[in-house]
RNA sequence: GCCCGGGUGGUGGAAUGGUAUACACGAAGGACUUAAAAUCCUUUGCUCGAAAGGGCUUGCGAGUUCGAGUCUCGCCCCGGGCACCA
């Protein structure tokens, strides 16, 4: 057998033989313990597979192999992520079909992927834009759906203006999107998204019970970015308010519902309040009503008239008597007579047929609230919205606590009476140190000043409001945030924003007069889109103060700067000395200026500012968090269909699971469009249908999904690929789940390795799943750099395709190659001069197994061997458990380099050795270890254990130091008792040398290492 | 700015607080060859020395320890993530 080493032969022979014994096949249910791998699958792009797609999967292709001769029932699946739009791209660029291309992309994966003798289960690929699949993509959006978590929003998103559609905020790196690299702007836009929100927490929690790099998890952490503090609420004021009379409604008393309680906390804030007992309340009489509270309650232009349900006619019907009052504020109260409930309330009729002077009304008051509740049993939404129109008044739709507002504590009420700005705050322990506010410019508080309500004083500065607003809204979240340094600090950044004049806010503690501001440094998405800005003890409020001369009032006394003693704030952040001279301090310290607080630690304080808060119903503790809301639509055409169907009559309507899948209609065109409508909206076929409620007209959504919808769950269709009943089989799922190593790119930790835990955390609650984890275990492997060490790009020309490899040098050796080059979660830049010297390992274990004659009867072997050949099972074993796949790799080479220098190899050990190697590399283990004349293939052989009788070793090498530093080595054998090795060491002459004139104060004696002298 | 990683020969890298530089690339010298490639052998951290041998060395500075690449503190540099998140 002394042919050269042919991997190209070799390698082909034995995929072959190993598919057709479907070696790799993983089998369900079966009763050796199961082992589920898993590799991100990849997207099947035009360029090819990529070498770094080879790291990550040789790498667990070849743990799988290991975990399958240890005895487990290993499955190793792959699949195709396809939808998406770099085949879009593509397909537009070439003119060629997405479908076509993806076909042929799959077609080209799939060989290269073969190529290279990766132990897949091919009989469970997925491809995520076959029909078949994406069937149960859409099933899980409208499981979503149902559950209340996939909404349809006009919010402001990103939007990429080169790709033309929408994105997520986990696709937008430092601005610009991560695809494609263009700035992203807002844009606001009708759009489908998913309350991952809702499991934010969950989403934190969990990452305690998995086992992900420490990387991974912080990632998570902040982007979560959970912080605790707490809701503040700041009164807007309104100096001309003195005192509220409140009208209950039909049926109703001053002892019931929410009007005692609404009572006393407007009496707790200082403002006098009636509420009269009104007049038949069974059968209430609106003449009769408004007569009563005319005779009965003082009534002016200090007054708040607040009218709940019929009360609320009797409040129209006193406007409409030329009683003047400061505002009015009507509950849910009824202009149709078209109840919901069907029920009659004829007197209530009677008032609503009398009708109303609406024009007459608006002049005895200027400001209007409407209050409606959207799960209202009686008044339907129509009523209040026709009600707002006809007074201009400032419309509130919300969910009651209870339909039509009829509990005793609703807050929805006591907000729409008394405006209030609500603003989130770390640290509560700061509130008497806030001397303005400031909302975000999309802050509902902004458009309701600019339409002159909530507001007292008047509007005086609307047009500046206006442009700023304006502005804000046009700039991309790269130039809000590169308005960069402040020239004269070097640090903060100059900070834009205006005044709403005329707006003011109470101190709910201080009741200090506060100032309003609208600047964009304040977000919308976060917290409230409101703060109270604290400049003394916040950097950016304090550089925006500076700017606009605002003032800062210090509420935190640092700690003892002479002592320097506890300067490190709780938070870690905070450089004191350049606080300190800045004027800014944001870290602990003692309170001042505040108080009955005075002297506490602020820790404290916060605890008992937010206590007090809470008793007078002000504020409470709040949980604030980073993560968005999923936007989950895109404007293309290259991706599912969202299941849903829109009524005229109806609304909106879910595609019945029977009509699944929604297909992606065959159209000519299907380039994205300028107006941010999907190209799926020009096809009349696709559109137009009959609405599977009421069966009239009506059209279908043409949003698409994102790429992340398919990649959700495809983990859970490889328990059961072919399922046309099920997204998988229940058992099937029991029997697999969850994955027990996961390895994916760092790219994805915020994008496809938190959605899908999201998706995976959702089914287990909706009983689909049986854990509420997908992986038990996550890695990362680095990714691989061109050799000029940027990242591998075809505009950069510097891709390494890895066929050009295999057909140089051959699989083995890629894989060998990609597995030793560094560590496997390290970033490292290709070297394809280093591929030479795995080739040249493989060439001398080709020969060295070639030139011996194995047949021929040989000597027992001496221990030494046994030795290198235990070591090596050892050490291989433990490299595959830890993922060091570089330093096994070294290993196989440094035990040939040894084998090769000794005369006595028996055949068992040369067979063991190829066992070893078989899942690093699969072919020439199986080449040389049929060439040994085995029948049975080396991959199935099991895994063998390392005896320790041949780790341990008889005779040591020792190092003899003199105050530690190396002076000579001794070989001992491993047992001889410490005083003689003392002997022994201390009769060397090179530490002789070292010892004379000096005496040895103590001997320090490691055993099995050294033996160190101490001396004087 | 904040949060993670990381800094070891010419290069990729190895090292449970115990002989730093395994394994490999590259380089130099040699063998084979008419020659080259391939292969094999030798050398290869720096430094002083003819040698024996000595000194120095894991980004910098301190500390703990009999002993520190490894632990602690401060600083510098590189990579990644977040980025006005209140």
């Amino acid at each position: 057998m002394a042919k050269a080493y042919n991997p190209q032969k070799i390698e082909k022979k034995w995929q072959k033989v190993w598919e057709t014994k479907k070696f790799s096949a993983a089998k369900d249910f079966d009763k050796r313990k199961k082992f589920y791998a898993l590799v991100e699958f990849p997207y099947p792009s035009g360029d090819g597979l990529h070498v770094g797609h080879v790291r990550s999967y040789s790498a667990l292709d070849a743990v799988a192999r290991w975990k399958r001769m240890s005895g487990f029932n290993v499955l190793y699946p792959i699949g195709f992520d396809a939808f998406g739009l770099p085949t879009e791209n593509y397909a537009i660029k070439n003119k060629i079909h997405p479908r076509v291309a993806t076909d042929r992309n799959i077609k080209t994966f799939t060989r290269q992927l073969k190529s290279i003798g990766l132990s897949f289960d091919w009989s469970r690929m997925v491809d995520t834009t076959d029909p078949k699949y994406y069937k149960w993509t859409q099933w899980i959006f409208l499981q979503l759906y149902k559950a209340g978590l996939a909404y349809r929003g006009e919010i402001p998103i990103n939007w990429c203006p080169k790709c033309k559609t929408g994105l997520a905020n986990e696709e937008v790196i430092a601005g610009r999107h991560e695809r494609c690299g263009t700035v992203v702007t807002k844009k606001l836009l009708k759009q489908w998204v998913i309350k991952i929100t809702k499991y934010a927490d969950r989403l934190l929690a969990d990452l305690s019970v998995v086992d992900y790099p420490e990387r991974v998890k912080t990632q998570q952490i902040n982007w979560i970015g959970k912080s605790e503090g707490a809701e503040i609420d700041f009164e807007i004021w309104d100096e001309a308010v003195k005192r509220f009379v409140i009208l209950h409604c039909k049926g109703g008393s001053p002892q019931s519902y929410f009007y005692p309680w609404l009572k006393s906390r407007l009496e707790a804030l200082g403002y006098e309040v009636e509420v009269p007992d009104l007049p038949n309340p069974e059968a209430p009489n609106d003449l009769e009503q408004a007569e009563y509270v005319s005779q009965h309650c003082k009534l002016d232009e200090n007054t708040v008239l607040v009218g709940h349900s019929s009360g609320g006619h009797a409040v129209l019907r006193l406007l409409e008597q030329d009683r003047k009052v400061r505002k009015a504020v009507l509950i849910a109260t009824p202009t149709s007579g078209k109840f919901l409930d069907g029920q009659p309330r004829p007197t209530v009729l009677d008032a609503i047929t009398r009708g109303f002077d609406y024009e007459k009304i608006r002049r005895q008051c200027q400001d209007f609230t409407v209050l409606a509740d959207t799960h209202d049993y009686a008044v339907p939404l129509s009523d209040n919205q026709a009600l707002a129109r006809h007074l201009d008044a400032k419309y509130l739709e919300v969910k009651a606590a209870e339909p039509h507002f009829l509990v005793k504590k609703e807050t929805q009420v006591f907000d729409a009476v008394l405006p209030r700005l609500r603003v989130f705050t770390t640290r509560p322990d700061t509130l008497f140190g806030a001397t303005y506010m400031v909302v975000a410019p999309e802050h509902p508080v902004v458009a309701e000043y600019l339409k002159h309500k909530s507001h007292v004083q008047g509007v005086w500065n609307a047009k500046e409001v206006a442009d700023y607003v304006e502005a804000a809204r046009k700039k991309t979240d790269i130039a809000r945030s590169a308005e960069d340094k402040d020239p004269s600090t070097g640090s903060g950044q100059a900070k834009t924003g205006v005044e709403l004049k005329g707006l003011t806010v109470k101190n709910p503690l201080t009741g200090e007069f506060l100032p309003v501001w609208t600047a964009d440094y304040v977000m919308m998405g976060y917290g409230t889109g409101a703060i109270m800005a604290v400049p003394a003890h916040d950097e950016r409020d304090f550089a925006f103060a500076k700017k606009y001369r605002l003032p800062i009032k210090p509420v935190i006394k640092p700690p003892d700067v002479a002592t320097r003693d506890n300067l490190i704030p709780e938070s870690g952040t905070g450089h004191l000395a350049t606080d300190l001279e800045a004027g800014c301090w944001i870290g602990e310290g003692t309170m001042i200026n505040s108080g009955p607080c005075n002297g506490l630690p602020s820790s404290e304080g916060r605890k008992k500012i937010t206590e007090t808060l809470e008793q007078r119903g002000l504020g409470q503790k709040a949980v604030s968090y980073k993560l968005r809301d999923w936007v989950f639509s895109r404007q293309h055409y290259w991706g599912e269909p969202i299941p849903v169907i829109h009524c005229e009559d109806c609304g909106e309507v879910p595609v019945p699971e029977k009509d699944l899948p929604v297909l992606l209609p065959k159209v000519k065109n299907y380039e994205p469009t300028e107006t941010g409508e999907s190209p799926l909206s020009a096809i009349k076929s696709f559109v137009n249908v009959k609405c599977p409620k009421c069966k009239g007209p009506a059209h279908r959504e043409t949003d698409t999904m994102p790429n992340w919808a398919g990649s959700n769950w495809y983990f859970i269709r490889y328990t059961d690929s072919k399922n046309a009943r099920a997204f998988a089989d229940r058992k099937k799922m029991d029997y697999w789940l969850p994955v027990d190593l996961y390895n994916g790119g760092m790219e994805h930790t915020t994008l496809h390795l938190l959605y899908s835990r999201f998706v995976y955390k959702f089914l287990f609650d909706q009983g689909l799943v049986p854990e509420p984890e997908p992986y038990k275990k996550r890695t990362s492997h680095g990714i691989i750099l061109a050799a000029d060490g940027r990242k591998m790009s075809k505009s950069f020309g510097n891709v390494v395709n890895p066929d050009s490899i295999v057909k140089e040098y051959g699989a083995d050796t890629l894989r060998l190659y990609e597995m030793f080059i560094a560590p496997f979660d390290q970033m490292v830049p290709w070297a394809e001069r280093g591929v030479i010297g795995v080739q040249r390992f493989l060439e001398r274990l080709w020969k060295f197994y070639g030139t011996n004659d194995w047949t021929k009867k040989r000597p027992p072997e001496n221990s030494k061997v046994q030795k290198f050949l235990h070591k090596l099972i050892a050490k291989i074993t433990s490299d595959l458990t830890e993922m060091k796949f570089n330093t096994a790799v070294a290993a196989f080479m440094e035990t040939l380099n040894a084998l090769e220098g000794e005369e006595m190899v028996s055949r068992k050990t040369a067979e063991t050795y190829l066992v070893l190697l078989a899942p690093f590399a699969p072919h020439i283990a199986e080449e040389l270890w049929r060439g040994l004349g085995n029948k049975s293939s080396v991959h199935q052989q099991s895994w063998p254990a390392a005896d320790e009788k041949y780790l341990t070793q008889d005779t040591l090498t020792l190092a003899v130091a003199v105050n530690g530093k190396v002076r000579d080595t001794l070989e001992v054998p491993s047992n001889m008792p410490q005083n003689e090795v003392e002997n022994l060491a201390l009769d060397r002459p090179k530490v002789a040398v070292h010892l004379k004139g000096k005496t040895i104060v103590r001997t320090v004696f490691v055993p099995g290492k050294m033996v160190n002298f101490v001396v004087k």
